[in-house]
DNA sequence: CGACTTAGTGTTGCCCTGACCCTAAGTAGG
DNA sequence: CCTACTTAGGGTCAGGGCAACACTAAGTCG
């Protein structure tokens, strides 16, 4: 083989067939009270291995890419099998591909998405697939761990910087309930106060309130997709 | 096929040979003079192709993953091939995978990396790799047109919020010389009082000096890894 | 009708930034 | 030697944004 046409071989097959195969992954996070506190924390489903390598440990859901499917495709379609539900926000996550995470030689491309509480209900159960809460998964098959791991750090940092929330939530929502889904994510509490001035501006108000509740009625609001989107601080103060 | 067996399939192999391949590609990005005004520009390295589907035409350096490579360092070494270098920082990108962006089914996992200028006075012309402008280059093969873009946006993102610039620079550098590092990738020029604040902080005094000018000898400094690196702003007042 | 609860506003002080002016420290040339 | 010139680097000031926290608004429940 010439060096030139080493230089440049995109799109050459015709290996031998110990070629690299390639799956598709997809971390599903949405929020549901955590079984002890009760408040809002981040799950993930995942699904039993039932054969070698790793049988009975769970996984994250994938499957190999087939040919006449785009990357995003098979992840929503990963996903559609796993829960049901269509994805409220779903982004690339990552390639990895160390050559020992698996005993056969697999790149897993993996997606990230996010579901709405309100459809997360609607979840019908599924075998073999099961809820966990994202930061207390662990012994997951191949490095399924690290993956969760990152996913949840590209979630905590991108939520700052990023319209991301509303992936979680309805359409129309209070301004608790958008709270709620940065403190749970960001695993702190935030003050109200400031919470509202930094969102609004990013936010139309729909005129509506939501009514029934025991106390002064909150306004409905509905993602501004028209608005700046600088970044988010939520620092706190450390002297 | 059962359904659980649908679920996660991570690792198995054994499909029909019209498998999907995968390559991976490198944006390497080193700091040049432009031809034209002479200021530090953005340049990267492309290979000319050698056959179909794309021949003659330029894309980037890659080629298919080698089952006993891992994806950085394929991408390391595609680096070295066509350019001589080792890389300064080196990251993953994205994998590109859309059905239609090659004849024959290929996913690139594409990464990008930085190459000092010093040693960018190394490189050894290398038959059917030329270095072009990156902002100007166009009518790549594949969707490589596409990636040159996605990386552009993506280093100038990550500047203003990560310490990639040094990968641009020797180890020990002016502020001057850091400063043209982001006026180039920024495309715009910054008050040197104000970015010299921005960076303190950010940086180690070496002591010594750059000397043999004719004006005032800088003064040489180091990237302190230790240091915070919250985001840097630049803005404009814009009244 | 008053206690309670949650929604939402105002105020203040601090820090950071952008704009801009000023001083420092070299060289070059008369 | 002394002055002009060039680039390095520091100082100052006004404005904006944010964290902290006190405050008002608007409902329900007893």
């Amino acid at each position: 083989m010439t060096l030139q046409s080493d230089l440049s071989r995109d799109g050459e097959a015709g290996e031998t067939d110990d070629r690299v195969s390639l799956a598709v992954s997809t971390v599903i996070f949405a929020l549901r009270p955590h079984p002890a506190t009760g408040s809002p924390t981040i799950w993930l489903p995942l699904v039993r291995r039932i054969r070698e390598p790793f049988e009975g440990r769970w996984a994250l859901p994938g499957g190999p890419l087939e040919p006449h499917e785009d990357l995003a495709s098979s992840a929503r379609h990963t996903l559609e099998r796993t829960t049901g539900l269509t994805p409220n926000h779903l982004e690339q996550l990552y390639a990895f591909g160390r050559v020992d995470r698996s005993p056969d030689r697999v790149v897993s491309i993996v997606y990230w998405a996010l579901v709405r509480a309100e459809e997360d209900a609607q979840v019908v159960p599924i075998p073999n697939v099961e809820w966990f809460v994202a930061d207390e998964v662990a012994g997951l098959a191949f490095d399924h761990d690290d993956i969760v791991e990152y996913a949840l750090t590209r979630l905590r940092a991108k939520i700052t910087y990023s319209p991301i929330a509303y992936g979680f939530l309805p359409d129309e929502f209070t301004l608790a309930q958008l709270r709620e889904v940065y403190e749970a994510v960001l695993g702190r509490p935030l003050d109200p106060a400031n919470f509202r001035r930094q969102m609004r501006g990013r936010l139309q108000a729909t005129g509506r309130c939501l009514e029934g509740l025991s106390h002064r009625p909150p306004a409905l609001y509905r993602h501004d997709p028209t608005s700046s989107r600088t970044t988010l601080t939520f620092e706190r103060e450390s002297r």
